[in-house]
DNA sequence: ATTAGCAGCATTTT
DNA sequence: TCAGGAATGCTGCTAAT
């Protein structure tokens, strides 16, 4: 049987959600910025809303900029816990859609804050049709309890569903039956292909690809000698419109991190180990918040170049306290500046190797 | 010779 | 030019089997 896959993106959700919240924003350009701390606003767009992507303002451009092209806008700081919290909500109104599989579980797959993926094949028969309605039930109930928009996506595969959802918004829905597939790919940009970047998208525009239509005709291997076995098979299907991927129900994670960008560039390991510890407090609090313990820690600095650097240690044990894994960047960081004459500008500090933590993890088990 | 795991960087996305 | 934050993926390397 053909898969029936939703796939639901919450519009310009940040923005969304404080127009949701402030009324008076109604009608204006709304732009959610993540400041860096640093003064004369200097950060990046996180999110904005229609009016803003009107005015030719569009996320990750840098704040001064969107200012300068939109006087008039409101620019608000980002408040991602109460986004996540909203997002809480609207998941567990999409996961009620989802089928259940054989082991009980929801075939429900949360993509970012703002996405999720549905198997509704059970559900619906196959049919795309029926997937449809349900699609529509499914955008009726979000904003009917929270206010908000979102645009689906309907198709027999992740990736399909994925573009669909992209081609109305906000607040539409689109439905790509298999035998359209073909036409629907033929109509979209080649860096629209979820999964092509810019990056991708300039290499193949190097070896004389620009459409999908091209992309899908030329030679698998030749493919695979500019990109890689991994890369260029992906590439091929994606382009042909296949994808097996299932929609399976993350765990969690496999990566918790935090980045910050520093009041000053500079070297000074008190500044630097101070900031360590604010990053660390947050890296703990989300990993107990989890029930997680972690076994790689990765400390990534970034130069006043704006180069990147990355340095890790894995431990002998999965662990979950915070001192250790305090004195544990503390000593990636001292190796690195001692390795460099630069002054660092931005610091990260990310946990990997997750586990369900069982129990007390003791010093003396970590020595 | 293969595989597993790791480190560092690249890419995507918001 | 201006340059935030989070997470995952890829590649080449080294160590283990």
């Amino acid at each position: 049987m053909t898969r029936a896959i939703i796939h639901v993106d919450m519009d310009y959700f940040y923005a969304a959600i404080e127009e949701r919240e402030d009324p008076s924003l109604s009608g204006k350009a709304v732009v959610v910025c993540m400041y860096s701390g640093r003064g004369g606003g200097s950060g990046s767009v996180s999110t904005c809303n229609y009016p803003a992507r009107d005015a030719g303002i569009h996320s990750g451009m840098p704040c001064s900029r969107a200012k300068s092209i939109d006087p008039d806008a409101v620019f608000l700081p980002v408040r991602k816990e109460f986004y996540t919290s909203v997002s809480e909500k609207v998941m567990n109104i999409l996961r009620q859609y989802a089928d259940t599989a054989p082991d009980g579980t929801k075939t429900f797959e949360q993509v970012s804050i703002d996405e999720a993926f549905l198997d509704i094949t059970q559900a619906t028969g196959g049919d795309l049709e029926l997937a449809q309605e349900i699609g529509m039930r499914i955008k009726e109930e979000v904003k009917e309890h929270e206010h908000i928009t979102c645009s689906v996506g309907v198709g027999p595969n992740k990736l399909i569903a994925k573009m669909a959802s992209s081609v109305r918004k906000p607040d539409g829905i689109t439905v790509i039956k298999p035998g359209d597939v073909g036409d629907f790919l033929k109509g979209m940009e080649l860096t629209s292909l979820w999964g092509i970047g810019k990056v991708t998208g300039e290499k193949l525009e190097q070896i004389g690809i620009t459409t999908i239509e091209q992309l899908a005709a030329h030679d698998v291997i030749d493919l695979i000698k500019v990109f890689g076995k991994k890369k260029g098979t992906w590439l091929k299907k994606a382009a042909d419109g296949v994808d097996e991927s299932v929609v399976k129900e993350k765990i969690g994670s496999d990566q918790i991190g935090r980045i910050i960008t520093l009041p000053q560039n500079s070297r000074d390991t008190e500044l630097i180990f101070q900031t360590i510890d604010k990053l660390v407090e947050d890296v703990i609090d989300k990993l107990d918040s989890r029930g997680l313990s972690f076994r790689l820690v990765t400390v990534t600095v970034i130069t006043s170049d704006f180069k990147t650097h990355t340095n890790s240690h894995t431990l002998n044990h999965h662990v979950s306290d915070r001192n250790i894994l305090r004195d544990a960047a503390r000593e990636i960081l001292i190796a690195f500046i001692s390795e460099t004459t630069l002054d660092l500008r931005r610091i990260g500090v990310r946990v990997g190797n997750l586990q369900k933590s069982s129990g007390q993890t003791t010093l003396f088990e970590y020595l």
